[in-house]
DNA sequence: GCCAACGTTGGC
DNA sequence: GCCAACGTTGGC
């Protein structure tokens, strides 16, 4: 079985590729979406490649890599009214929502903005660039992701 | 800050 | 199980 790819988007004034070089490896908490769940949950392995997008950002892109290195379990941000993903829905001994753990691999030289993507030929089905797709959790291809990595480095 | 496009919720 | 209302996402 081929190892996966994905693309994560993590709004870096929250948490960003440098917070994750710091710490070396993060919970990838906050997920709240069925279907970027479903992925977590069915597909995502430990080794899977991830591109680490920063959305609402200036300007949004990928901004390095990051790997899977602990497979989906339950997001324990759900049960603690404190947090901002508390969702009372989700119980301990029946966990709504999960999340996976991913390290850091490399910091871009540059930045491979939005506007970049876009221009690229070969990578035109990237979900992060159909209109109307919010996923934040999306599956890449290993020709889209080593296209960007390519250009990640290439800054 | 705006707002289009989505996803979810809940009344019926 | 429909669908309007609401909340969220995320580029701009």
């Amino acid at each position: 079985m081929p190892r996966r790819y994905w693309l994560m988007k993590s709004e870096p004034h929250v948490y960003s590729i440098d917070d994750l070089e710091r710490d070396g490896r993060a919970e990838w908490e906050g997920v709240r979406n069925y279907q970027a769940r479903n992925f977590m949950r069915d597909d995502m392995k430990v080794g899977d490649g991830v591109l680490f997008y920063h959305s609402n950002a200036k300007p949004p892109g990928v901004a390095g890599v990051a790997r899977v290195c602990r497979e989906a379990y339950a997001d324990h941000t759900a049960f603690d009214p404190d947090s901002d993903y508390h969702d009372p829905k989700s119980r301990r001994d029946e966990p709504r929502w999960l999340m996976v753990d991913v390290e850091f691999v490399e910091k871009f030289s540059s930045l491979v903005a939005l506007d970049t993507l876009r221009a690229t030929p070969g990578i035109e089905d990237m979900m992060v660039l159909r209109r109307g797709i919010r996923l934040s959790v999306q599956p890449v291809t290993r020709k889209q992701f080593d296209r960007v990595v390519a250009l990640g480095r290439r800054g």
